[in-house]
RNA sequence: GGCCCCAUCGUCUAGUCUGGUCUAGGACAACAGAUUUUCGAUCUGUGAACUGGGGUUCAAAUCCCCAUGGGGUCACCA
């Protein structure tokens, strides 16, 4: 490198104001700034812009900090909270007033606060993503450095904070790009030296419109919760706006910071395309060792409400082997499986119309029964060798047992393998399950009031 | 509305800086076929885009201008 390195060395920041929780923008923010540090072997930190006495909440500060650990983004200062650094801004903002930079201000409603005076000069943002951006800072009121309440305006806390805490790169979304000049000419009027810019795309809804709550999930806590894998939500997101160059859609950790550079992340905003995040998920599902999905599995088990106290992990871990190519995330598996743990099953009607309900299933399925239940050994081999024998003897494709016999147990037309799952599920319960489907659900169904 | 940003398949994008190798590549999705006990997974294949108009040039997705469209922002919110 060169001979100044030292006071070079890359210092980026993620500063999300708690308000609320950490959604699917501020999260892919973060991962920019975050793979950015690590591609540089810089620093990260964490700043919380509470400056906001109204709005910010200790719970809403938690749930960012627990998404960030979440997601795996580690940060290496802070958190640092703005405010906890009021006699700062208030010295700084003494300072401008002193310099005849700004001046105090008193609104129609009484209320006192010292406001930055701008100047009618021409503000250039050499933009690391953008390029020249140019203003005319004539055309930019003068704005609040210093509230009433004694509390910093955004514009003011985030430069003050940046200088102080030497960030040599601000990287935020493009959204900020309006507010740039207003802090370029805080840090001119400070004398602060200014930092590089990088102002990233938005990431839109699936309907093109800014994110927001009727796009359905859009805090990383509700895709945490609804059981999606942290790498694939950030392997999704990290390709949400930058791409390493190549056709490479999976990448690991360690690629995306090795290949991360500001130089590939592109302009345009993107929509958030949940099916992409559904299918990227469900290949990190794929490539996750069983015995991880696992444990993973049997929390989501217990937070859905199943009683899995009597059931080892061996056989929740035969489950997870059945369906590990199935579901894109663990609230899929429970949806999925959630037959194997209740007492009395749902059947689907549509299936139940289709499978159940037809001339001869009754039939096909107490034939059924009565050679499965003489069975020795009631695993997958032996339930494929009597059933497989069973068709050959009745003379009929061996989809004509195996529908019924799915629904029958599963009270749904789509599961895994039929031998796998009547072998998992046990002798006692399937043949019990057969046994009330054959009493209850069989057959043409009876007019009304016969 | 003022100011600012942006514009390649339905979606994410490669290609744009350094015009020609682009009859525009990949992925998701869709559709079709194969496979299968179902769904899924998998494999194979198909359709699908340079917003429009002017320039510049031997040559433009790539450079310039205009139009249109989308987005952002105009708080003592961040």
């Amino acid at each position: 490198m060169n001979e100044n390195n030292l006071s070079s060395a890359v210092r980026v920041r993620f500063a999300p104001s708690p308000t609320g929780y950490l959604h699917i923008g501020g999260a892919r923010t973060a991962l920019f700034n975050w793979l950015f540090a690590r591609h540089n072997n810089g620093v990260f930190l964490l700043r919380i812009e509470d400056t906001d006495q109204q709005r910010s909440t200790k719970e809403a500060t938690q749930a960012i900090l627990d998404s960030m650990k979440w997601l795996g983004l580690d940060w290496d200062e802070g958190p640092y909270f703005q405010s906890q650094r009021l006699p700062k801004y208030k010295q700084y903002a003494e300072h401008l007033v002193e310099g005849g930079t700004a001046y105090y201000d008193t609104d129609a409603e009484g209320r006192t606060a010292i406001r930055f005076k701008m100047k009618n000069n021409v503000i250039v943002i050499n933009d690391l993503v953008h390029g020249a951006i140019t203003f005319d800072a004539a055309a930019i009121e003068d704005f609040v450095l210093l509230k009433a309440d004694g509390f910093p305006s955004y514009n003011f806390a985030c430069v003050v904070d940046d200088a102080d805490m030497k960030i040599t790169h601000v990287i935020r979304g493009d959204d900020h790009i309006s507010n740039t000049p207003k802090q370029i000419a805080l840090y001119n009027a400070l004398g602060f030296e200014l930092p590089e810019y990088a102002h990233i795309p938005m990431i839109l809804g699936e309907d093109g419109s800014r994110l927001s709550k009727r796009h359905g999930a859009t805090s990383v806590t509700e895709y945490r919760d609804k059981g999606y894998l942290p790498q694939a939500l950030v392997n999704f997101l990290a390709l949400l706006g930058w791409s390493p160059g190549n056709d490479q859609e999976i990448l690991s950790i360690g690629e995306m910071i090795e290949k991360f550079s500001l130089k590939r992340v592109n302009k345009t905003s993107a929509q958030f395309d949940n099916t992409k995040l559904d299918w990227m998920c469900g290949q990190y599902v794929k490539n996750t060792p069983i015995d991880q999905l696992t444990a993973v599995g049997k929390l989501f088990f217990e937070k859905s409400g199943i009683d899995i106290t009597n059931i080892s992990m061996e056989w929740l871990s035969t489950l997870i082997e059945l369906y590990h190519e199935r579901f894109k995330n663990f609230q899929e598996l429970v949806d999925q499986t959630r037959f194997f743990f209740v007492n009395s099953i749902e059947y689907d009607p549509v299936a139940t119309e289709k499978f159940l309900k037809k001339e001869g299933v009754s039939e096909i399925l107490k034939v059924v029964y009565s050679a499965v239940s003489s069975l020795n050994s009631f695993d997958r081999e032996g339930l494929e060798g009597c059933l497989r024998d069973l068709t050959a003897k009745l003379g009929i494709g061996f989809s004509k047992i195996a529908q019924p016999i799915r629904v029958a147990i599963t009270g749904r037309s789509a599961s895994a393998g039929i031998f796998e799952t009547m072998e998992l599920l046990g002798r006692e319960t399937t043949l019990k399950r057969l046994e009330n489907t054959i009493k209850n659900r069989c057959g043409i169904t009876n007019a009304v009031g016969l």
